[in-house]
DNA sequence: AGCCGCTTGTGAATGCGTGCACAAAATCCG
DNA sequence: CGGATTTTGTGCACGCATTCACAAGCGGCT
């Protein structure tokens, strides 16, 4: 079975830890139907140590962002408080986004704004470099491959691939496109870490599968359609059709909304309930 | 207080309520179903009738996007495993996300491919045409001018806006750029429902307050900043940098993961485990 | 030194989302 | 016509995620 997409909006992740991967095997096989016997927790995981909730990845990310700019702006140390206003959530929340990473806080006085930073690149795996492919240079794939905020970040661009023959050898963004038929070549020779889909939707499970032949182990995917990969590989969509249709989603509920509302206040006027 | 930018990525949404319009309408309304006696839950919503989770309105465009798929290839009926695999989720979650909307479906045979459509439709207000505006025209901004999908789902690009007095005038996409200025104008009058924000970080809660005043409730962002928008403006952003993170995170994860394992493997070579 | 105020880190409660497993419905078939 | 078969719709249980609330800890002030 393999490993479906995972939506890069939805969440609801299984927290990824190390788990078991195959299925665990306790001493004694347990029912496979929900045995709700379940003993506790298996033994197993010799360094369950760290499992951090995918969102909590998710915001980790966020907050490393918001630090680098309190760095630029001199700030030495941060509340919780203040870095959870800034990155858009609870604070609490943040102390225990914080708290899956270790403890580098300071009580009565807060992070260290470096030292806040290092931790979370460490755990995120941002030490090192993780090279990136652009397959599919049309106007997206332009787009990508001109962005300075990717090798800013750690992210360089290494390799860029389409299929049009007169992309072939044109440097965009100083990086030659090499044809697809080369993927799984360059791709193992240069170490991608990461390849990003931008070509049709068409032709997108065809890349996938030879991004995966070249080692590739993560993917970001912009075409509109669900990849189906081997289950070590990762994948996270960006689908922008999607985003646009559940903002629409809450135009609707909230116009709605409004009418019923509006509607409810006539009706119930005479309480003093406030909303 | 003001409403903070509801990640893309993130979920764990409220569970925002649907109109329920037409379908049956139970007698009697029950009481609000999960209301835990605590006192606290105040009465609220009057027509609380349903809500819809949000992990579920994302996964209903995608099996929307699935469903005209199938349609063009003459589909004329689908069975929720089937439509399951092909939109890369559990087919009992597809059940209950249905199951949101109301009952379409027949036992024993399936779904109607057309009248599910059109039902998905409705719930995510797709009814009408969603009037865009994109703001920043560059890189980002060409790609999403020019972009073929929006105009094909309902969201036909109606607006461009750039500070760059080289770009005013010019036609991109067969639309000429405003100055952005004139956002509060232009888009009050031509009815623009969603903004896409693609300019600099600096200058993203700018633009994103005039797209407020120009009476846009949606907005797109894809600027790295972190939004402060009024109550009743919803955000969502595409954070390409953290996409990349957050598949950073799985590179590190996984390399650990398979460390610990050869140690372990070797530890417990004895026992007869395979793994 | 000792107290005070501030902030972290986390136990516990609650709410959501997911997936299982099955009853209910509808069709097919003998 | 009744039973076998298929597939929906959902009750239920479990586990992740969020949030609250507070004790523990630290620095500074007197
Ligand atoms: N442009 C946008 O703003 C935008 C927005 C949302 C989604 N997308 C999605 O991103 C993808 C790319 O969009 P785009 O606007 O850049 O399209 P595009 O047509 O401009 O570019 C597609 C590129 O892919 C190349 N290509 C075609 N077949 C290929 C193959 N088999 N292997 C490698 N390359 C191949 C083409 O030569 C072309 O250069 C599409 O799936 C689209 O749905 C784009
Ligand atoms: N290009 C990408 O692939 C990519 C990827 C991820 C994120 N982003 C983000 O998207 C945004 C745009 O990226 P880009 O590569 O298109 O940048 P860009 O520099 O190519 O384009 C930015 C555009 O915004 C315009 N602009 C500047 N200030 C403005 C203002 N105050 N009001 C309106 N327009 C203004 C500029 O004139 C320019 O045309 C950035 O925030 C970037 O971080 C881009």
């Amino acid at each position: 079975m393999a490993r479906v997409q995972r939506d890069g909006g939805d969440d609801s992740a299984p927290t990824t830890e190390l788990p078991a991967v195959r299925d665990q095997d306790p001493s004694a096989v347990s029912e496979p139907v929900t045995g709700s016997v379940n003993g506790r927790k298996v033994p197993m995981a010799t360094d369950k140590a760290r499992a951090i909730p995918e969102a909590a990845v998710a915001r980790l990310a966020v907050y490393l962002r918001v630090l680098s700019g309190m760095a630029e702006q001199g700030a030495v140390t941060v509340s919780s408080e203040e870095l959870a206003t800034a990155a858009g959530v609870n604070s609490a929340k943040l102390r225990k986004d914080l708290s899956y990473i270790g403890t580098y806080g300071t009580r009565g006085v807060g992070y260290e704004v470096d030292v806040l930073t290092s931790e979370i690149e460490r755990v995120l795996g941002l030490t090192g470099q993780q090279k990136v492919a652009v397959v599919g240079i049309g106007n997206l794939g332009h787009a990508l491959a001109n962005y300075g905020g990717f090798p800013g970040r750690g992210f360089p661009v290494e390799a860029l691939f389409d299929v049009d023959p007169d992309l072939i050898g044109i440097p965009v963004g100083g990086l030659p496109v090499n044809h697809i038929d080369d993927i799984p070549d360059i791709c193992a020779k240069r170490k991608i870490a990461i390849g990003v889909i931008a070509t049709p939707p068409t032709a997108a499970q065809a890349v996938c599968d030879r991004l995966v032949d070249g080692g590739v182990h993560c993917v970001l995917n912009f075409a509109p359609v669900v990849l189906q990969v081997p289950e070590h590989v990762e994948v996270r969509k960006v689908d922008l059709a999607i985003e646009l249709q559940i903002l629409s989603f809450h135009v609707a509920r909230n116009a709605e909304q409004r009418a019923s509302r509006r509607a409810a206040a006539a009706r119930a006027s005479s309480n003093g309930e406030v909303v």
